[in-house]
RNA sequence: UCCCCAGUAGCUCAAUGGUGGAGCAAUCGGCUGUUAACCGAUCGGUUGUAAGUUCGAAUCUUACCUGGGGAGCCA
């Protein structure tokens, strides 16, 4: 069903038809005159006013003596009505001449559709401030990889800039959240000394005479930082030079991890759910315009509401048992592939928590189950729908003596550990956290495909470009 | 790293081994309420690259390059 999809850029067309409305008349009007201007998606508050716009030419209708052009401004999308007498002759050939996407100011009377009732402006100036040239991105479909390779303009289009809309609403919600309860956000660092977890690729890089990794996760120095402030995030990109190519993987993508101090794997899933909850609902509250553009089934992001199931591994191998297929069946001590997390969340209709993983599939700095050594107190939140994992976490090894094994085990540097382990020399705690994928998150929310159209300048296997 | 598919006009796609076309974009013209507007005309090509088979290759073969889909790995 996902097969190659010949993009219609301008798809949306018959949806809601400003580009975003996320948080009307919120933007401060005071001594910079900049602020005064009146944006698009303020116009509803405007009908019957005479304004002046400036912004970009979206597309261009005629019907020989009425023009309709549509200007975008970056906060949104409005119809420009100009009839052969509302402007002089030089203007109206002009209009009707200007290419798609050139810079425009435009002035006029705001209105309302005769029939639709939607805001309009009836223009009586128009003024060309930057003529384009032919633009690469027309009104009809186009390939994914042409789509990629004019990113920068393809932002430009309006299902692009409602999901990038979503996104930067998520991260606000996810800021907000963590300092409604009392997360200090510590950043962490990019460029790493080691592996944090060993396992994966790392991306190398030079770091004057040494070498340098890009970080693939924070969750060490959260722990760290955890000690310091007790509830503590960190909020930033992350780096895998994983040869994975799917839908589900970047090579660069952002991920927030809280960790906490004093926290038990079951808190751990309490927060994460009223974590998730909490996105949710203030995407459903402040983008229903952008979720509308994208034609995001809304009905399936209201049903997502306390509590999540929780489920262990060893019940979700029962799961499979019963409603996977001959090839999902895995073998105890295996981590499940996207197929068999997609069979499991089937069985749900909201996200699972999936606790308790065998020990040997998880990192090593996973606390073990006190009651089996053979499983960890970790947790994985499947999201709905084929999402695949959001969120990964657990309680973390807080006795030095196991960590230390388990540091050897891994066959891992002790010497570049020496500081992680001065967290549990110096006053251990027990403590927990998880990091959420923001892309996944996004592509979830928004009903989109593909995780590359959730970032702005995707970075994938083979596409290090624009 | 492995498997599958595709590269033809700026874009999206056609074309039994036998004269490479259409829609959109662009350019020109027509139309007073259009919604990816519509109608007419014009413009647009070293068929991804290299070699091979053949009287003849966009079409068949091989290699390479690029893109897409999936797997593994992972978030």
């Amino acid at each position: 069903m996902w097969g190659r999809f010949p993009q219609k850029a301008f798809s949306d067309r018959s949806g809601q038809r400003t580009m975003s409305s996320t948080t009307p008349n919120t933007i401060p009007t005071g001594s910079v005159t900049y602020y005064n201007r009146v944006l698009i998606r303020h116009l509803a508050n405007h009908v019957g006013q005479v304004v002046e716009l400036y912004g970009w030419l979206y597309n261009r209708r005629s019907s020989g003596k009425i023009h309709f052009l549509e200007i975008r401004d970056g906060s949104g999308l409005v119809q420009g009505v100009m009839g052969r007498n509302d402007v002089d002759e030089a203007t109206f050939a002009l209009a009707d001449h200007t290419p798609q996407e050139s810079a425009v100011k435009v002035s006029g009377t705001v209105s309302q559709h005769p029939k639709t009732g939607a805001v309009e402006l009836h223009i009586n100036g128009f003024e060309v401030l930057s003529q384009a040239g032919e633009y690469p991105i027309s009104h009809k479909e186009h390939g994914v990889g042409f789509l990629m390779d004019n990113r920068h303009l393809w932002l430009r289009s309006s299902r692009q800039h409602a999901a990038l809309t979503i996104r930067s609403e998520l991260c606000l919600a996810i800021h907000q959240y963590f300092h409604q309860h009392g997360f200090v956000q510590v950043d962490a660092p990019i460029f790493t000394p080691n592996a944090c977890e060993g396992t994966t690729n790392l991306f190398e890089t030079a770091y004057f005479d040494d070498k340098a990794y890009l970080t693939q996760s924070g969750q060490l120095y959260m722990e760290a930082a955890a000690a310091a402030f007790g509830r503590v995030y960190c909020f930033g990109p992350t780096f895998r030079a994983e040869k994975s190519k799917t839908r589900r993987h970047l090579t660069e993508f952002w991920m927030v991890e809280p960790e906490m101090a004093y926290a038990t794997l079951d808190d751990v899933m309490d927060v994460a759910e009223d974590f998730m909850v909490y996105l949710i609902g203030h995407v459903l509250t402040h983008c229903r315009p952008e979720l509308a553009t994208l034609e995001r089934d809304v009905a399936k992001l209201e049903a997502i509401v306390k509590p999540f199931p929780r489920i262990s591994y060893d019940e979700a191998l029962e799961l499979l048992k019963q409603h996977g297929s001959e090839e999902q069946q895995v073998p105890w001590g295996e981590d499940f592939g996207g197929d068999e997390e997609t069979v499991i969340s089937n069985q749900f209709d909201r996200p699972v928590f999936i606790h308790r993983y065998p020990t040997q599939c998880k990192a090593f700095y996973m606390k073990e189950d006190p009651t089996d050594p053979k499983k960890s107190l970790s947790v994985d939140m499947i999201g709905p729908e084929g999402y695949g994992e959001l969120i990964g976490g657990g309680q973390r090894e807080d006795d030095l003596a196991v960590l230390e094994q388990k540091i050897a085990a891994h066959g891992l540097p002790k010497e570049d550990f020496e500081w992680f382990l001065d967290v549990r020399r110096y006053g251990t705690f027990s403590h927990g956290g998880f990091g959420l994928g923001v892309e996944r998150t996004v592509a979830w929310l928004c009903g989109l495909h593909h995780v590359r159209e959730t970032i702005p300048f995707p970075r994938l296997l083979d596409r290090l470009k624009p």
